[in-house]
DNA sequence: GCAGTAATAT
DNA sequence: CATATTACTG
């Protein structure tokens, strides 16, 4: 009889989480292969020249606290298509590269986990603080700009309201004679909502829910994929990693020990009771989006996201 | 400057 | 088609 839990989230959006205090987002380490074979590259002896910075960060003056070790790399690859797989041989071949000052950022592709530690972050946050910049930093994923987040955010907000106006619809209408689920929600429907999202003034109509074991979350390492566009045959490769050091002396010499979250069983609930009134196939299951983002057009996709954990 | 949205571009 | 980008507004 704890209103607490009812209002645990009450919790969140009075009391501004700083990002400093902020839990290291669970995520693995990448495999020790995988990172080489993308690019752990050892830089060159040569002197770093200050005219081509590394990191172009768009958010420059983005101090980012010691929030622990964050090895979520976007994993951009280079506007060409892609010509290789890019995870095989790159093993520091590719390590010259001179960035050009004109260099985009590739497309970002957005797979269900990253876009779950999206959700995540916007649950924890709840629905005042979600904003693209809080968000961008909860997530923690790095080489995401708030540009990128902001974009996605407005597409999911989309789709929230969307799914306020049907709630007998579970996303995985894949019983076929379901009204309109439009194609859009792929992305979205791969993730749970943590069944607030709705208007936070708005009186509780019909929640049933057993109870939010979205507190943590577990994933392994993130990657964004990036996918490039264009027939580009054989392009440079622009493998962005960046990696922080979780054992610098902390500024006031104070650091403690978060509490280690523990793998809690996420027993996720589908927010939505799925009612299925006829002997349709009843699968509340999230669909299982296995299939690559194939583009028809000759374009390249590399979605590489080991973590089949969900 | 940042956030929200719609329109548009790639 | 999924994102990115832009223009405009608050």
């Amino acid at each position: 009889m704890r209103e607490e839990d009812s209002n645990w989230f009450a919790k969140w959006e009075e009391e501004l989480p700083s990002p400093e205090e902020l839990m290291p987002l669970s995520q693995t380490l990448i495999t020790p292969d995988l990172a080489l074979a993308f690019d752990i590259r050892n830089p060159p002896p040569n002197h770093n020249h200050q005219s081509t910075p590394p990191r172009p960060q768009t958010t420059a003056h983005s101090s980012q606290p010691n929030s622990s070790a964050e090895f979520d790399s976007v994993e951009l690859v280079g506007s060409g298509g892609g010509g290789d797989g890019g995870v095989a041989g790159a093993g520091g071949g590719v390590g010259s590269d001179e960035p050009a000052r004109t260099l985009k950022r590739p497309r970002l592709v957005w797979t269900p986990q990253l876009h779950k530690r999206f959700v995540d972050a916007v649950a924890h946050l709840g629905i005042k603080n979600a904003v693209p910049k809080t968000i961008m930093q909860l997530m923690s994923v790095d080489g995401l700009t708030r540009e990128n987040v902001a974009s996605h955010l407005q597409k999911y907000r989309l789709y929230l309201k969307r799914m306020q106006g049907i709630s007998s619809n579970g996303s995985g209408g894949v019983g076929g004679s379901n009204v309109s689920v439009d194609p859009t929600d792929h992305l979205f429907a791969s993730s749970p909502v943590p069944a607030h999202f709705l208007h936070p003034g708005r009186p509780n109509t019909d929640h049933f829910l057993p109870f939010m074991p979205v507190a943590t979350m577990q994933q392994h390492h993130q990657m964004a994929a990036v996918v490039g566009s264009g027939p580009g045959p054989h392009h440079h490769q622009q493998l962005q990693q960046q990696f922080r050091h979780f054992g610098t002396s902390p500024p006031n010499g104070q650091f403690e020990h978060s509490f280690i979250r523990q793998s809690q069983q996420q027993v996720q609930r589908m927010g939505a009771p799925v009612h299925i009134s006829n002997g349709s196939v009843a699968s509340p299951l999230y669909v299982e989006d296995s299939e690559s983002p194939r583009v028809g057009n000759g374009r390249k996709v590399l979605t590489l996201f080991p973590t089949g954990d969900d």
